[in-house]
RNA sequence: GGUCCCAUCGUCUAGCGGUUAGGACACCGGCCUCUCACGUCGGUAACACGGGUUCGAGUCCCGUUGGGACCA
C-alpha cells in the first residue's frame, strides 16, 4: 500500500468543536499509527461565513491538543485556478455540461416535484444525451457572453457502492443520485467537487470524516471515476450527539476545544476521553499517546453515534491531574490564579499547596477556586460552620493551641501533630473536636485537606494570625 | 417526503453462535478517617420488539419500532 495520507478539513465558520476534535484526532492517530502523513487543509470557499478568527481558532485548538499536522493549512480559496482546469477538462470530455436553466425555474419544478410527491431533482433540461454532444457548447455561451453553471453529467443507470471501513458496504442507486453542480454561474466551485478534487491533488489515501458525510460519498466516488482516479478509502465515524441524543450543539453546553482549555481541562483528558467516544481497545480507558498511536485501528471503531457524558470527562481530567508531576501542575496553574486576580506564589511553596488539594479537584479552575484560603488572607466565612464550630467551649483549648504553636519548632506536620496531641490530653478532647473549629478559623470552613498539613502548608504566621482572628469571633 | 446509517446497564463500551452478559463513568452502601476527598470492598442496573435460521442467538437473516444523517 501507498504511504497512509489523511487529512483533517474544517470549514472555519467557528470554533473547533468536540466533533471535529475527534475526527481530527483519529486521522491524525490514523496517520500516526501507519507512519503516514496528516494534512490540515481550510476549505473556505463560503466566504460568507468563514472568518479568520475562526482559522486562528481551530490552529490555537489543534496545537493546545497536540494534534500537529505534516502538511498545510492548505485553503482552498487560494487554489481556485486548479478547481477551474478541472471544470474545464470535464466540459472538454463531455463528462460536465452548462446548464442555462435559471434560479426561478429550477424553484419553480422544484415545487412541481413536491406537490407531485417526487423527489426534487434536476430535470435534465441541459443534459445532453450523448457525451460528446456538448462539447463545444460552453465555449459557444461564453462567446455569446452568457452564464451558466456546470453540472455533472452523472450516471443514471446501475448503483454505487462505498466499501467503508467502519460502516461497512453501502449501496446506492445512481438513479437517486443528482446531476451535481461543479461549478456556479460566477464561476466559483462547490462544496463536493473542491473536496474532491483536493482529495486528488493531494493524494490522500484515506478519508476519515463524519458519518455525516455518508451520502454525499456516492457522488464523490462518481467524480473520481469520471476523473479516472481510483477513489482513497472511506471511513466515516458516527456522530456525537448530546444527552437527548441530538445532535451535540450549544445549547448541550461548552462544546468548543478551548472553552475545556479555559476550564482548566488537560489537553491529555479531553484527547483520552474523546478517542474513548466511538473507539475502544478491550476494558482499557486511559492511554498514553505513544499507546493510542500504538493502538489506534478503525476496526476498532464503533458503528453506533455517542453522547457526549461531561462526567466521564472530569474523571479522566481527575485521573491526569493526580498523576501530574506536582512540578508540571505548579505551571498549568499558575495562569489560573492569576486569572482569578491572585498573586503567584513562590513555585516551591505553590507544589505544597497543591499536594494538599490535587485528590479534592477535577480541574484546575476548581483547584484555584479551593485554595482561596491559601491565596488570600481575606476568609470566606461560611456562618454555619463558625456558628457550630467557634463556640465558647472551645475558647481555651484554641488558646492553649495557640501557644503551643507559637513554639512549635520546626513547624512540620509531625511537630503540628505533637502541639495537638499535648492539647487533645490536657482537655481530654477527640480530635475531631478541636480539628474542626481550627479548620474553621484557618479556611473559614468545615471542609478543607487534613488540617496538619493546612497549618504547615499556611505557615506559622498565617495560623497564629487566623487563630488570633478566630477567638475573638468566639462570643 | 425520498435515500442512507444506527440499536447491549442512565452514559461510554466489551462481546465477533454455547458467557453466572465483562469493564468504566454516574448512583447507592461498607471500610478507612480530624471534615471533605482519595483509596478500597460490595451493590442496583442492559441485550428495543416480533418472526425466522440453528441442537443452541446479544451475536446471522427479515420485518416492526425508535433514534440520527443527508437531499432539498
Amino acid at each position: 500500500m501507498a504511504s497512509v495520507r489523511t487529512r483533517f478539513a474544517p470549514s472555519p465558520t467557528g470554533y473547533l468543536h468536540i466533533g471535529g476534535a475527534r475526527t481530527a484526532l483519529f486521522n491524525y492517530l490514523f496517520a500516526r499509527h501507519h507512519g503516514g502523513t496528516f494534512i490540515l487543509r481550510i476549505e473556505d470557499t463560503d466566504r460568507e461565513r468563514s472568518t479568520p478568527q475562526a482559522i486562528e481558532a481551530i490552529l490555537q485548538s489543534l496545537k493546545w491538543l497536540e494534534l500537529d499536522w505534516d502538511e498545510g493549512p492548505y485553503f482552498q480559496t487560494e487554489r481556485f485556478p486548479l478547481y477551474q482546469s478541472r471544470v474545464e477538462w470535464l466540459l472538454k470530455e463531455g463528462r460536465a455540461y452548462p446548464c442555462v436553466c435559471t434560479p426561478a425555474e429550477l424553484e419553480a419544478k422544484r415545487q412541481a416535484a413536491l406537490k407531485a410527491r417526487r423527489k426534487p431533482m434536476y430535470d435534465g433540461t441541459c443534459r445532453p444525451r450523448e457525451a460528446h454532444e456538448m462539447a463545444g457548447r460552453a465555449a459557444e455561451l461564453r462567446r455569446q457572453g452568457k452564464s451558466f453553471t456546470v453540472r455533472f453529467r452523472a450516471p443514471k443507470e446501475g448503483k454505487t457502492t462505498v466499501d467503508d471501513k467502519i460502516k461497512g458496504v453501502v449501496v446506492f442507486d445512481n438513479g437517486e443520485l443528482d446531476d451535481l453542480v461543479l461549478a456556479r454561474s460566477d464561476g466559483t466551485p462547490t462544496y463536493n467537487f473542491c473536496v474532491v478534487v483536493d482529495d486528488i491533488d493531494m493524494k490522500i489515501t484515506h478519508i476519515i470524516r463524519g458519518d455525516d458525510h455518508l451520502a454525499n460519498t456516492p457522488r464523490q466516488i462518481l467524480l473520481y471515476q469520471a476523473f479516472e482516479k481510483q477513489p482513497p478509502e472511506f471511513a466515516h465515524v458516527p456522530l456525537i450527539l448530546g444527552i437527548d441524543k441530538a445532535r451535540l450543539s450549544k445549547r448541550h453546553g461548552a462544546t468548543s476545544v478551548m472553552a475545556y482549555k479555559e476550564m482548566g481541562y488537560f489537553p491529555e483528558a479531553l484527547v483520552n476521553y474523546l478517542v474513548r467516544l466511538g473507539w475502544s481497545h478491550g476494558d482499557q480507558e486511559i492511554f498514553s499517546r505513544a499507546e493510542l498511536i500504538e493502538k489506534f485501528t478503525l476496526e476498532e471503531v464503533g458503528k453506533s453515534a455517542g453522547v457526549f457524558n461531561p462526567e466521564k470527562l472530569l474523571w479522566v481530567n481527575f485521573h491526569y491531574l493526580k498523576s501530574r508531576p506536582l512540578g508540571q501542575l505548579a505551571e498549568e496553574v499558575a495562569p489560573f490564579i492569576a486569572a482569578k486576580g491572585y498573586p503567584v506564589p513562590e513555585k516551591a511553596w505553590l507544589e505544597r499547596m497543591i499536594a494538599t488539594l490535587r485528590e479534592r479537584a477535577k480541574t484546575l479552575v476548581e483547584l484555584v477556586d479551593q485554595a482561596h484560603y491559601y491565596l488570600s488572607d481575606e476568609i470566606r466565612w461560611d456562618e454555619n460552620a463558625v456558628r457550630k464550630a467557634l463556640t465558647p467551649e472551645v475558647k481555651r483549648p484554641l488558646e492553649k493551641l495557640a501557644r503551643a504553636l507559637a513554639e512549635t519548632e520546626p513547624f512540620d506536620e509531625a511537630h503540628i501533630k505533637e502541639a495537638f496531641a499535648k492539647v487533645l490530653g490536657e482537655f481530654g478532647l477527640a480530635l475531631g473536636a478541636l480539628a474542626q473549629p481550627v479548620r474553621v478559623a484557618l479556611t473559614g470552613s468545615t471542609v478543607s485537606p487534613g488540617i496538619y498539613e493546612v497549618i504547615a502548608v499556611l505557615g506559622k504566621k498565617r495560623t497564629l494570625e487566623r487563630l488570633e482572628a478566630a477567638l475573638e469571633k468566639i462570643p
